[in-house]
This record gives structure tokens, sequence and C-alpha cells, in this order.
DNA sequence: GTCTATAAACCGATAGAC
DNA sequence: GTCTATCGGTTTATAGAC
């Protein structure tokens, strides 16, 4: 946010990011739950005391790496949502970061580590990753694209309004003035884009589906149809 | 599978499942990385080196536990398949045990151990929960009960040949002479239940959807439409 | 089969010299 | 700000007595 100040700062600044990096190229090796402050000092011959002038012990460079990779796939969502327009397009550029950094993505949607509660800043990244998906939804329903489609009608009927509360935050802090069952619609994309992804980067599709990218651009294309957005 | 036929035997077959309940309690309080052979054999009383006649160390011992997490999925997959009809029963049947053993999902579901892998036997399992899964679909299509949906009309113009190649191996295990389109809403059906169920069980709605169990409820019920097999 | 004892690592965190 | 040295803890795995 602050740009650095003194030359001192600047250094400063320099070494966090030597830091994170290495954290970051060990992570890809090891997993989350062994990266350990010692082998971080060990790639960057420091010794392991000297990193606690930067960070204040493990953990906290594991919150910075987890921070950082929700803003980085923040900035990847939303500059893809600038770009180019289309419903796919978020949920292309989000397949295309987890394929890239499949650790940071185990990280954000795998299991949680134990005994580590996440940092409390992620929920604006998170936040920033579903505004830019649902962009596209709500573009096309201020311009009256939005069609309303099969299921919203045959679920129509049934919605309680309780469904209604329990999506409310939701509702009002990403869709507002969008109708119930798109903003149903839109979440449950969401768990569609999360499953996917994590199943294909998890290496569950092994001699199930020969090939992701193909199953994965067609199941956006019908999420798109279920939702009602048009290509 | 073989009974034992020994007194020898039967009692090392108790103390190798003593030996897996344990590993089990601790990973539910620690998850799976903290899972170590001296908290087992301190757990039961013994000395470490005493397992060693039972395991061959500390990844066979969570390699057992991989693939009995599996194993009751499955279990209890098929068991809610054969106690109801219905499209929605084994996906309810599924979150249960999710919430019910969270740890156990994030060992099938969640980010694989890095330098370690599954073992295969887990693949039998696995098509055990998808074969419950999707056996309303296939009789619904056997019985000519199973609609066409509008997502499937929309789509069926632009699918390709290759879509079809690429799922191939889904459709002729699980669902043999149903429509192209009705394997591929399936499938995507597959990935929102597993992202759904994830995101509730690793704490990504908080906040967000404050019924959760609603919310999963009208989201399989959605699935149900768009798959078109009646509820 | 179970034990004690031990080898050979690893870890986080801190104290204090420079 | 970086180092050495160290404390106190953890782990897997093995050797060998009983």
């Amino acid at each position: 946010m602050s740009a650095p100040r003194s030359a001192r700062d600047r250094v400063r600044a320099e070494v966090r990011g030597e830091i994170l990096a290495a954290a970051r190229a060990r992570l890809a090796q090891e997993g989350a739950a062994a990266l350990s402050l010692r082998s971080i000092a060990r790639d960057l011959d420091m010794a392991p005391s000297a990193l606690y002038r930067y960070f204040d012990g493990r953990d906290a460079i594991l919150s910075a790496l987890i921070l950082e990779a929700y803003t980085s796939l923040a900035d990847q969502a939303e500059a893809a949502a600038a770009g180019a327009a289309g419903w796919s397009v978020v949920p292309g550029a989000m397949r295309d970061w987890a394929l890239a950094h499949p650790h940071e993505w185990g990280l954000i949607f795998g299991s949680p580590v134990p005994g580590y509660r996440a940092p409390e800043e992620t929920v604006v990244p998170y936040a920033r990753v579903a505004g830019a998906l649902v962009r596209p939804i709500a573009a096309a329903h201020r311009d009256g694209r939005l069609r309303a489609t099969e299921t919203d009608t045959d679920t129509d009927a049934a919605r309680s309004p309780a469904l209604d509360a329990a999506l409310a935050p939701v509702h009002d802090a990403l869709l507002p003035g969008v109708p119930g069952p798109t903003v149903q619609r839109a979440l449950e994309a969401w768990c569609t884009l999360v499953g996917a992804i994590s199943l294909e980067v998890f290496g569950h599709w092994r001699n199930t589906v020969l090939d992701p990218a193909l199953f994965f651009d067609c199941t956006v294309e019908t999420l798109g149809a279920q939702i009602g957005v048009v290509a």
C-alpha cells in the first residue's frame, strides 16, 4: 500500500519478499504442513533466528503466504474481468491460476491446516474474486439481458423465504437487486467451479475425465446457460 | 475379506483395529499432518516400536486410514441408496458423512499430502460412491422417467464428439446407454456436490451462507431438476 | 510380541555477542 | 540485523534383551 520511504525500509521489504519467495518454493515442494522456518533459512543461507526480524515466527510466514495466495488469485480474477467481457472469463482465469499454483489453491480451498486460523484479511480478496465472477451477471441484469431459465421457474414455486434469508449476505453484498433464484444459481455455480477445479488440481480426474480443459469449458458454458447470462 | 483362522490371527486383527481406532481419533483432533506413530502408541499405552509388528511405519498407518475413509464413505453412500429411493438420498448421505468426519473428508477431497501417493485400492470405493450417486439416474433412464431439460437441448447443438470421448470412461462405467448430456450433467453435479460439501466442511461459508443445510438441500434439488431425474 | 534404549534427525524459539 | 549457541521439545526407525 504505502511506498517504502527510507532506503532501509526498501531493503527490508526486499528481504521480506525473498523470504516469502523461498517459503513459496518450499510450499510447492513439501506442502504447507512441512513448511518450516529452518528450511526457509537454509534455502536463503541465513540463520533461522535472523528471520525473526522480519516475521514473528513460522505461523506469521504461513499467514503471509496464505494472504498472498488470496491476493494473487484475486488479482488474476480481476485482471481477467477487466480485460474481457463474458461469463466464462473469470472461471477460466481461476482455473489457470489454480493449475499454475496448485499448492496455493490448496492453501485456499484445501483442507485447513489444523490448529491454525487463517488471517482475517483474506475476507477482502476472497470477496474480490467473487465480485469479479458475478460482474457479468450483474451487468446482464442491469442491461435486461438476464434470461429466466427453466430451472428458475421450476424451483421458484418451492422457494422458501428461509432460503432467501440464508443467502441474504451474498444477495446484498454481491448481487443486489438481482432475483433470488439467480443468486442461488450463482452460488451453486461457485460450488461447481471450486469443485471442478479442486477435483482436477488434486488429481481426481485420473482415468475419469480425459480432457479436463474441455470438460471445464463445457461446464462453465452450462453454468452460464443455467444462470441465464448469455455468452 | 478372508476370515481370520487361528486365534493368533484373530487377536492380531483386533490389535490392528485398535491401532487404527486410535489413529482415527488422533486424526480427528490434530489432522493428518500431525498424526505420528508415537502419539498413537502413547494413546494405546504401547511402546512405539511395538507398532512396527502391525504396520510398516507411519505412512502405512496413514494409508490404511485413507483407505478406511474411502470405504466408510462408500458404505454410507451405498447404505443410503439401498435404504431409500430418490436422487437426493446419496448427496445427503455424503454431506452427513463429511460433517461427521471432516478430517476424513479432507483426506479424500482435500489437498493431497505431498510426497505421498494414495493407495491404489481407493479406486474401488471411489467408484462405489459414484455408483450409488448415479443409481437413481440410471433407474430413471431405464424406466423412461428421465426428462430432457432445457439445458440439455441448449447445449446439445454445441456438443462436440471430443467431449463425448473425454467423458467416455464415466459414460461406459457408470451410465451406459444414457444420453451424453445427462452424463455431463451428472459429472457437473459431482463437482457441485464435492464443491458445496468441501466449502462447508472447510469453513468457507462463514458469514456467507447462513443455513448450509438448507442451501445444500436446495442445491441438490436444483441438480436433480437439471439432470432431469424426478424427485 | 513387547519392551528399553538409542541413534540421528528435525523443529520453534530465545539469549547474547558482535 | 545477523550471527552462534543452546534449550527443550518433537519425530521415525532400529537394535537387542526378555
